[in-house]
DNA sequence: CTTGCACCTCTAGTCGCTAGAGGATGTAGG
DNA sequence: CCTACATCCTCTAGCGACTAGAGGTGCAAG
C-alpha cells in the first residue's frame, strides 16, 4: 500500500485539500501519518473514508450526522437503527424541503409571469414584495 | 403618525429585534429616528419596508438582492428589467434545487427502503454512503 | 542549483443571523 | 417618589461548514 499526498487524496476523492485539513481539525478524519518533510500522507484506506464523507455532505447530511454514521461503520455488529434514524430524519427533512420550494417556486412564477417589463410601480415582482397579501400561496 | 419602538416593529413584522438592529447595522434599513433617551423610534412606514425584506428573505433572496430590489422600489419609474431578472435567477435556482433534492430524496428512500434493521455491515444506509456507485441515481 | 509547485500552519473572512454581557431607559404599581 | 421589571442600548463573540490568504518549508525536474 503506497501513501499519498493530500493533493492526490484531494484529487482522488473529490474533497478539496483545505476541506481534508479542515475535517482533520474538527476530529472527523483522524490524523494520518506524516513524511520525514511533516506532509501528510494517507493511506488507500483514508480515501474511503473521504468518499463517505463526501457522499453524505452531497446528501446533506450534517458533519455531527456523519461523525455518527462514521463511528456505526467502525462498528459493523451494532445495529443499525441508529444509521436508519439519520437517514429517514434526513428524508423528512428533505421532503419539507422540496415541498416549501415547491410553493416558493409557484410565487416566483407569479411574479415573473406578472411582470409586465414595463416601470417599476406596475411591477409585480416589487408589488408582491411588498404585500405579502398577494401571495396566491399562503405557505409563509 | 405615532412613533413605534422596536419592540413593537419587530411584533408586527416578524422580524426579531435584535434582526433589525442587524438590518440597520449593514444598511438594508435607514437608521430611524431616536428618543430622547436614545431609543429608535419607528414609524409605519417603516414596517411596510421590514415586510418587504421578511417576505423576500423568505422567498431565499440574498440580502444584496434585496437591497437592489430595495432600491427600485424607491425609484418608480425605472425600468423594472433588474426586478424580473432577480426574481428569474432566483426561479432558475429553486428550480434547479428542488430537481437535486428530488433526487437526494429518491436516494435516501432507497438507503431507508433497504434497511432491513439488522446489523450494520447489513445496513444499506451504511453500504451506499460508503460505495457512491451504488447509487440508483448518478446526480452528484 | 534554481525554479516552481505543492505542502505546512495560522488567522480571518464568508452569510445571516443569534446569544449574551453589562448597562440605560421607560412604565406601572405602591 | 420609589421600586420593580420589561424593554431598550452597544458591543463582542459564536454558529456551520467551509474558503481565502499570508508567510514559510519540502520536493522533484531540468
Amino acid at each position: 500500500m503506497k501513501k499519498i499526498t493530500i493533493g492526490e487524496a484531494a484529487r482522488q476523492s473529490g474533497v478539496k485539500v483545505p476541506t481534508i485539513r479542515y475535517y482533520e481539525g474538527i476530529g472527523l478524519l483522524s490524523a494520518p501519518s506524516r513524511s520525514e518533510g511533516n506532509q501528510r500522507s494517507y493511506e488507500p484506506a483514508d480515501l474511503n473514508r473521504l468518499a463517505f464523507i463526501r457522499h453524505a455532505r452531497e446528501l446533506g447530511f450534517e458533519i455531527d450526522a456523519i461523525r455518527t454514521l462514521l463511528h456505526l461503520q467502525d462498528d459493523p455488529d451494532q445495529s443499525c437503527a441508529s444509521a436508519d434514524a439519520i437517514a429517514k430524519a434526513r428524508l423528512i427533512e428533505v421532503e419539507q424541503r422540496i415541498r416549501s420550494l415547491n410553493a416558493l417556486k409557484a410565487e416566483l412564477e407569479q411574479m415573473v409571469e406578472g411582470c409586465g417589463h414595463g416601470r417599476v410601480d406596475q411591477c409585480r415582482v416589487i408589488e408582491v414584495l411588498a404585500d405579502h397579501g398577494k401571495c396566491a400561496h399562503p405557505h409563509h
